[in-house]
DNA sequence: CGTCTCGTTGACATAATTCAACATTTGTGG
DNA sequence: CCACAAATGTTGAATTATGTCAACGAGACG
């Protein structure tokens, strides 16, 4: 049933906690299976339930809300590691989609052992709410982003945290990552039009600053991007995997 | 040492779940004080940590963002029954500041206390998770109106979300609301400035849709609100209390 | 009474959107 | 193998929503 937990990949990378041995083999009951999704496919579904919970393994996705008159607003990026689907087991119903951008592995746990993680494993449940707590902190920024930065601004930012974010996975090494996103993907998530997206970006790269083609970002002046940015450059913190 | 958690008012609102007798009997022991503030000062300061986390008892707080460059993102509004502080207690640095915009009472507790709760209270901890699981979703609905919503739009929904929120816990009855902030904060929270938040106002008192003078809400077209505001009109989700 | 803070309104400036056209690439069916 | 359609990225020009500047009124308060 693809990847052991005692040898995934992710665990490796400095983004991560460590694991106990302890942890290590309560992961391996808890994971009851594996999720392989084509690009384009839809993982979760806004305003329905899901028996089930991920985390990334591999691939990239999209975390959007749909409003009533079918605009989208991507609300962040899917990168390995990150858990998907507490909403959905512990609140019921979902306030959105998740949709691959790439190819994805993910990770699926029940939600019916959510309850026994919470019951028998306080750290695992400590953990967790660690990652609900940080996905929050990083929502709040996203959302200083929409309401206070210029276009320029949320692009630079945008383009500083996927980098650090796919860097902190290993993706990333030297200013270089694959970033196999359409405009129109980052410009949903920024709140801009696609056009002046492509302005923007022409601008950032005009500017030396970074540059992003066929799917590879090159940041080349990172310090200049995180003061346009208006951001503190520091690495990010270590989180837990689950 | 203020309210008893068993006489705490909140409970009874019918936003808020029952609580077990069992349950009651923990929060008194995790309740270690309470918190009384004047209106204007600050609670939480975005940058450091916090040896303590709080459920707001009574009164109006904002949560904001502060960027490098001053400008400032309300994220939400603190109303009755919020939980506060679970990022800087699970996480160590605080992402956000919290300021009171009128005077507020808030129950302590301690984050110590907290891994106690998670060791030997899971339901309470799985309470505590659908709490940040809830207000991310939230966050993430708030995120597509400042990416995706014109001003009216946004306006609107906010209006309408703060209306049924206040009403849910008991501030609120047919339309009117007690509402003492200021149009600056609201301009903070959507993004927009003060005078176009100002003109989105007229016209929505000039459409009799709502009006908001003196400190106080009334929303006389709900209907009429929600479909501006881009938005499903149905009750809010019953949720735990800490 | 003067000085704040807050809400209100008009005139003007500008950032971002919309519309439109075109280039490139990719896949597809004939 | 070619012709063609469908995505995606790019660019210019016109339009519009929103921001900025400025002034004023009303109330609170020392």
């Amino acid at each position: 049933m693809g990847v052991d937990c005692r040898r995934c990949p992710l665990r490796k990378r400095r983004l991560f906690d460590e694991m106990t041995e302890e942890e290590l083999r309560f992961m391996l009951g808890f994971k009851t299976g594996e999720l392989s999704i084509a690009a384009g496919a839809t993982v979760l579904l806004q305003g329905t339930s899901s028996p089930q919970l991920f985390t990334v393994l591999s691939g990239l996705g999209l975390r959007y809300h749909t409003l009533e008159n079918g605009r989208r607003q991507v609300i962040n990026i899917l990168f390995p590691g990150d858990f998907v689907g507490l909403q959905a087991s512990v609140m019921g119903e979902l306030g959105h989609s998740v949709e691959a951008v790439t190819p994805m592995v993910l990770c699926a746990f029940q939600r019916n052992d959510l309850w026994r993680l919470f019951r028998h494993h306080p750290d695992r449940a400590y953990d967790l709410t660690w990652i609900a707590a940080a996905d929050r902190q990083f929502l709040g920024e996203t959302l200083a982003s929409l309401g206070q930065r210029s276009a320029l601004e949320r692009v630079a930012w945008a383009l500083l945290r996927i980098y650090q974010r796919l860097e902190a996975v290993g993706l990333g090494d030297k200013g270089f990552a694959p970033l196999p996103l359409r405009q129109q993907d980052l410009a949903d998530a920024l709140g801009l039009s696609l056009v002046h997206t492509n302005k923007t970006l022409a601008k950032i790269r005009s500017r030396q600053l970074a540059r992003w083609q066929d799917g590879e970002l090159y940041i080349s002046d990172i310090e200049a991007l995180a003061e346009i940015a208006l951001v503190e450059l520091e690495p990010l913190p270590v989180r837990p995997l689950i």
